[in-house]
DNA sequence: TTCTATGGTGAACGATAGTTCACTGTCAAC
DNA sequence: GTTGACAGTGAACTATCGTTCACCATAGAA
């Protein structure tokens, strides 16, 4: 069979390749549910395949389109594709959805990854008050706070100020270190005698439904 | 030895049990890099013992203490401290963090999982303009929006309107269809021919650091 | 029709994994 | 001292895993 395939042919190919896409969907799902990859032979259950040699080729298949990879000890482990906690990334909202679905050109990432650094040193704080909505953090929303970094001129900070906890933008002027709020409501704070800062939000999250 | 330990014993107890949390840590930081569970002979490799009885033993200890669990086949799979895209959640804001680093008695939750519901049906989108800055929705940030959902009255949407694209907030007033922006320098927008609602924002992510 | 690429079967085969057993060394309790 | 728990060693042993080989069946291309 040469390069040219016939109309029948590339049908049946087209399907032959949903199969194999339904087949990978299958494991991504074995590896987010039971949090490893399955064995060979679960699959080949999993697949409707009696012959872990049929298992081995379409492994063979997955690994060569990246669905599937191996490690240094040839071991299976999830391609970038699975392992699930990802999201495919669209362009802008003027943009929109790229019609016909076109899903392939679009990267995916990890919300996760994405959102946090060391994980060891982070942790979710619930807003109240809104004494940052000016600079759209609003009450409810979560911020995501990192303790290990270094604060500087220009962060959002949570500080503790003469005894209270607080959510500020922190200004360095010099010597001089200032609190600001991002609602004219509120007033700057000059912390009088130290201010502690416990950690620097490095992101919001809001939730909606 | 009874129950009751000398104060020596003590103090082996606890460094002993410290050992066994860093080895933890160790597993769980091997299937985080790795993406799945290290065999025994590696856990032995990481934990610096030579006999794989010394690693069943060990794996024995976690699955205990709940760090470790086994499936049906008794293969190794991370616990639910383990596997590592969860984060603390602390209290408010206002509360502050728990002086002496209380984190026990936090929960801890995964990020992936708070935001997204159906994973297939949901996108990552950039917002640009200012439209929405109103409702805290600033240009630069990723709005998730699940194209599952049925749109209901005041969601917020990504929909397509005379050809263009925007984010509003969705009013339905009985047959009647508005599009609410969140700023006032904007107009309300009542489509003329059809309105297609591409999807439903589910979240907002802002990333500072 | 014949040819051939390809998906699948089934069995035989190392290799490795995890279990189990007997044993050592150490340290606190007695 | 003596004793008893307990971390760790090392070596068998078995089950299972993934590879590999020969072979079948199907269906499009020639």
């Amino acid at each position: 069979m040469g390069a040219a395939k016939g109309e029948r042919g590339m049908e049946k190919a087209r399907r032959h390749e949903e199969k194999v896409r339904r087949r990978a969907e299958d494991i991504s799902r074995f590896y987010l549910r039971a949090g490893r990859m399955p064995s060979f032979s679960e699959i080949g259950e999993l697949a409707g395949l009696r012959s872990k040699n049929s298992v081995s080729k379409l492994v063979g298949r997955l690994e060569g389109q990246g669905v599937l990879r191996r490690d240094e000890k040839r071991r299976l482990i999830p391609g970038p594709a699975i392992g699930g906690r990802t999201v495919r990334v669209l362009g802008t909202v003027e943009a929109g959805f790229p019609s016909p679905a076109e899903e392939e050109l679009s990267d995916t990432l990890c919300l996760d990854d994405l959102l946090i650094q060391n994980r060891e040193a982070t942790f979710l704080l619930k807003v109240s008050g809104d004494s940052m909505s000016g600079a759209g953090i609003l009450p409810g929303d979560m911020v995501i706070v990192d303790r290990g970094l270094a604060p500087k001129s220009g962060d959002i900070v949570i500080a503790e100020v003469d005894g209270a906890w607080t959510m500020k933008f922190l200004r360095k002027k010099g010597a001089q270190v200032v609190l600001l709020p991002a609602n004219p409501r509120y007033a700057p704070i000059r912390p009088k005698s130290e201010l502690k800062v416990a950690g620097v939000v490095t992101a919001v999250v809001r939730k909606y439904r």
